[in-house]
RNA sequence: CGCGGUGUGGAGCAGCUAGGUAGCUCGUCGGGCUCAUAACCCGAAGGUCGUUGGUUCAAAUCCAGCCGCCGCAA
């Protein structure tokens, strides 16, 4: 089969490389332009970009599928190249009808949850903060709503209390590039069932903002541990900024003020419902990340000490 | 030239403002105590103080350049 790529992040890596050592054929990638990024503003290629380059894959980057000289190039470019089938993982652009349609089977999207819950951009983040303890990646054909085409194939995975995004993100995205598999195959036997959404079971999962990450301590703490979880938390410490990656919830009840650290062996602070968030993994702004132990080598903590 | 932090034995840090014998908490190794231990006691090894050059009688410390790591902002 003659497929089109469209994909950016590290997350569809996985996807990309799929395709790159089936036999069928990748006529060409897309991903996001490359944007001046991080300190001193240098051009980063995105994930796919560096990956598609390795197996000698045609890129290509426009701004917009949808608007603009940039859009038309496209679209010619997708009508020359007439592929049968087009994979989309998170690319990170909304795709037109005429490209939902060009193809002969259409676009197929992996998307990183159990659809119908968890649309829309952020469903790792999202199930995380949520506390959900099952997950998965769900294949569908695309239709010009926000993750709402007709599921293909769906895998589940038990999420641990303690996961991370970090650790999750790598899951989701190796199990993305096998639903891949899976799809394609079933696609080329004839043997896809497409089942469609019900839209009453739906919820979405918008994008992050900075904010969502800062910890409040008067929240319970299974919630602040799910900040944690889902979007690498941070704290104010002694007028600078921690990160915290990765954390447990004490046993015990504290009577503290909220914010206290009560424990300084093991860096539990107490949170609004009388327990307490153990730290275990952080990085002091300007410093290296740190397993906890490591961290309260060098920096003395005093019983009492309120972080916000 | 976006703003800023940081680089000191294996780990995390102090020392740098007011230059002059390398320090702390751990780890490692040896010994001791103990029924026993991640506990305790005694001892030891281990550092070109990121790098290059400058100032100085003398630089981890002051000055300049370079390299690395990181936070913020995008």
């Amino acid at each position: 089969m003659k497929i089109i790529f469209m994909g950016t992040p590290d997350f569809a890596v996985p996807c990309l490389r799929t395709l790159a050592e089936s036999r069928h054929e990748v006529a060409a990638v897309f991903t996001q332009p490359d944007k001046p990024k991080g300190r001193g503003y240098k051009m980063i290629p995105t994930p796919v970009k560096a990956a598609a380059l390795e197996y000698g894959l045609q890129v290509y980057q426009p701004l917009s599928l949808r608007k603009g000289e940039e859009a038309e190039a496209a679209m010619k470019l997708l009508c020359d190249i007439a592929p049968e089938l087009i994979v989309v993982t998170a690319y990170g652009q909304i795709l037109p009808k005429e490209v939902l349609e060009l193809p002969k089977y259409g676009c197929i999207n992996i998307h990183a949850s159990l659809l119908p819950r968890y649309r829309g951009a952020a469903p790792i983040n999202w199930v995380l903060l949520n506390g959900e303890k099952e997950t998965g990646v769900t294949s569908m054909q695309m239709n010009e709503g926000l993750d709402t085409g007709d599921m293909l194939i769906k895998k589940s995975m038990t999420i641990d209390e303690n996961e991370n995004y970090e650790e999750l993100y790598a899951k989701l995205s190796k199990m993305g590039g096998e639903v891949l598999a899976e799809t394609l195959e079933a696609l080329e036997n004839g043997a896809l069932t497409p089942e469609v959404q019900d839209d009453s079971l739906s919820c979405y999962s918008p994008m992050i903002k900075k904010e969502m990450s800062a910890l409040d301590f008067s929240k319970t703490a299974a919630e602040v541990h799910n900040t944690i979880r889902g979007v690498t938390g941070f704290a104010m410490l002694e007028g600078k900024r921690l990160k915290v990656f990765r954390s447990e919830i004490a046993n015990g009840t504290y009577n503290a003020e909220n914010g206290a650290v009560v424990d300084t062996k093991s860096f539990a602070v107490k949170c609004g419902d009388g327990r307490a968030v153990i730290f275990r993994e952080v990085q002091p702004e300007g410093k290296k990340r740190m397993n906890t132990e490591d961290f309260l080598r060098g920096k003395k903590l005093t019983e009492g000490e309120i972080l916000t």
